[in-house]
DNA sequence: TGGGGTGATATTTTT
DNA sequence: TATCACCCCA
């Protein structure tokens, strides 16, 4: 086990109140957390359940878990909790739900159902054509996170635009309650409003949170930064770890001020700055800082590292995004030949995702394999969401989003007609869908074959849900699958043979996922705790990395964010690309230069930063100019290659002239 | 119910 | 250019 450098060392023995810790790129902030929790637990005898540490990613708390699980050997450490926030948030709910007013069994709607139920409410409203539609959803959610209620929202707008957002955002809570239903927002939201108006409450989660960790702190938005704030309360138990230059969500609500704010939120607040980096090359570390050096800074930090300068940076220039991909992808190969680099070794970062295209086709035409990651997610298929629309529906009879989703699939012959009508008496009854279903007053509006079909779905679904709750979930899903024929239905909606058969692979891993989670640490998980806990979850498509292998790693910069690679390409290093257009438009470039940053800071031994003169943007050729983060990085560091553009032949003939007048200088002054 | 034509639209993305 | 939602017609 490496030994801690005094700084992390520092960080990790300090517990006597409030602490920042400013972790530079590659300064091992992962280490200095989970020796945090193994010592808090091992030396100081805190009991792990009074231990809660937050990340931002299901993934980062799954590394986490493991590394302490790894640290603690055979130490108890049941009870600690690592989770993400919205985990957290899950779990605070599901024991609080009913001062909050919801039912067990709640749903929690993704980003995917929420943006379906906004649309519908706004089809029904008829405000398509007050220009609303797009951004509503991010609207709501700003809202939210920063802990604007629909009343306060209505009240703060100034034109009908807004009012009307403001309107609809109303309408939608209104609806999720109704639903007896969540959303991803809503899970940071309801706790801090439930501790805001229950302190037994607070008390009850004050106390078994003697210890609190949060990680990537400068990710926090409003909401996040009151709930940590609620937990810790007055003992001031906090570790939070972050890096202000690596902050690159602001347009999703984080705010790296939250930073700055601790400080004034906790005045003992103590600092610790780790500076030493592990990671990268002198060369590497140098051209980052210089870069960031340009951003204004909450506090100062520069990096250094003992790794040796390591090799000059290399810029490429290229004449098209075609001619990109190929330099790129021709110098993997040479590192790969030439070195034996392993093609795992070497990752292609750029802005957007789009850009991955080209790389993938040149990718594909030398044969080279690679991983892609930031694909679909396994919860957005089709039928992946249906099955999980009936899971929701057997927790959740209240859950109208999911009866409308799968009402029909497969086909029961219940129309829009019959719907409208049923919805139009369930709201008059005040009931769900579900439950309206089988009431016998349908009879004055529907005709009989049709109440029949509804009674008997219902009736159907009531079964399931009974079967779930007494006796094996699991067995009840597969049951439920199998009565509905839904693999044949599958297999008949499904364009070809080979996509039907993927879709049927899906449906067993999350039956398998199902299963898995039963045998989990909590045995008898009801059907919703676990539907509930699945949607949280991240199952991407990982057949890639189950057939393992070495492959080039192809990411956003975003998703980059927390890895390392010992040959990273960032690539499409251009004006209106990196920093994107709509950031200069918004004048947003720090924001920009930070995921520069970040992408500069992901590599170990080496580095090359390329942009094409050209690029086909909406299908037309678009004149490119290099990124001005280029020009920002120490010239005397980078290596061009390519040929020469515009600009580095005027500076060539600037540096010439420079020269020429420095020895007229010196003819002079003789 | 499904398919084809049409017009708008075009970041980053986790939970 | 490429995609996607939407609408109309068979």
């Amino acid at each position: 086990m490496p030994a801690l450098n005094p700084r992390q060392a520092e960080a990790v023995r300090y517990i006597d109140g409030p602490l920042l810790v400013l972790a530079g790129a590659g300064s091992g902030k992962t280490r200095v957390i989970t020796r945090k929790i193994a010592y808090l637990i091992e030396t100081c005898g805190v009991a792990a359940r009074q231990v809660t540490a937050v990340t931002f990613t299901n993934k980062a708390a799954r590394e986490m878990k493991q590394r302490i699980s790894g640290l603690l050997k055979n130490r108890d450490s049941r009870g600690l909790s690592v989770s993400t926030f919205h985990t957290l948030g899950l779990n605070i709910i599901r024991r609080e739900h009913r001062e909050l007013g919801y039912k067990p069994g709640f749903s929690i709607l993704d980003a995917q159902d929420s943006a379906d139920l906004l649309r519908e409410l706004l089809r029904k409203e008829r405000m398509e054509d007050e220009g609303i539609t797009a951004g509503l959803q991010s609207q709501v959610s700003r809202w939210k996170n920063a802990l604007v209620s629909p009343a306060r929202a209505l009240s703060r707008t100034e034109d009908e635009t807004g009012a009307a957002a403001a309107r609809l955002y109303a309408h939608y809570q209104r609806h999720l309650k109704a639903y007896n239903a969540v959303d991803f927002d809503d899970l940071i939201l309801l706790p801090v409003q439930l501790f805001r108006e229950h302190p037994q409450a607070l008390e009850r989660w004050q106390n078994r949170t003697r210890y609190l960790l949060v990680d990537e702190y400068q990710d926090t938005n409003a909401s996040q930064y009151e709930l940590v704030k609620q937990l810790v309360g007055v003992r001031g138990a906090l570790t939070a770890v972050g890096d202000d230059d690596q902050s690159v969500y602001a347009w999703r609500g984080a705010r790296p001020e939250n930073l700055a704010l601790l400080q004034k939120d906790f005045p003992r607040l103590k600092l610790i700055k780790l500076e030493q980096n592990y990671r990268s090359t002198g060369r590497i570390l140098k051209c980052a800082n210089h870069l960031i050096g340009n951003n204004p800074h909450l506090f100062e930090k520069r990096l250094w590292s003992k790794l040796g300068p390591g090799d000059p940076l290399r810029v490429l220039d290229c004449r098209s995004e075609e001619h990109e991909a190929q330099s790129v992808v021709s110098e993997i190969l040479h590192h790969h030949v030439t070195q034996g680099a392993p093609l795992g070794d070497c990752a292609i970062l750029y802005r957007s995702n789009h850009q991955a295209r080209i790389f993938e086709k040149v990718l594909r035409e030398h044969k080279i394999p690679y991983f892609l990651s930031g694909g679909t997610s396994f919860f957005a298929h089709t039928e992946i969401k249906d099955i999980m629309a009936y899971l929701r529906l057997l927790a959740n009879p209240e859950d109208d989003a999911a009866f409308l989703r799968i009402v029909n699939v497969p086909r029961r012959e219940i129309g829009p007609t019959t719907l409208e009508k049923l919805a139009g008496y369930a709201s008059r009854r005040n009931t769900s869908l579900l439950l309206a279903s089988g009431e016998l007053g349908l009879e004055q509006i529907l005709p009989q074959r049709t109440r029949e079909r509804l009674a008997e779905f219902a009736a159907w679904i009531e079964d399931f849900a009974r079967r779930g709750e007494s006796g094996d979930p699991v067995k009840a899903v597969r049951d439920l699958i199998r009565d509905m024929d839904y693999p044949n239905w599958l297999r008949e909606t499904s364009a070809n043979d080979k996509t039907a058969e993927r879709r049927l692979a899906n449906l067993d891993e999350l039956v398998s996922w199902l299963g898995a989670l039963t045998k989990g640490e909590a045995q008898d998980k009801s059907l919703s705790e676990m539907v509930n806990q699945l949607t949280l979850m991240d199952i991407l498509e990982r057949q890639d990395e189950e057939t393992g292998g070495d492959r080039v790693h192809l990411m956003t910069l975003h998703a980059a964010k927390g890895l390392e690679f010992p040959h990273v390409f960032l690539v499409g290093m251009e004006e209106e690309v990196l920093p994107h257009r709509t950031s200069i438009e918004e004048d947003n470039i720090e924001e920009e230069r930070r995921l520069a940053y970040v992408g500069i800071t992901r590599a170990q031994r080496s580095l090359a930063l390329s942009y094409a003169n050209q690029r086909k943007r909406y299908g037309e050729m678009a004149e490119c100019e290099p990124s001005r983060f280029l020009q920002e990085l120490p010239s005397q560091e980078l290596q061009w290659s390519g040929k020469p553009t515009n600009r580095t032949r005027e500076e060539t003939r600037e540096r010439g002239q420079a020269h020429l007048s420095h020895l007229r200088s010196l003819l002079g002054s003789d």
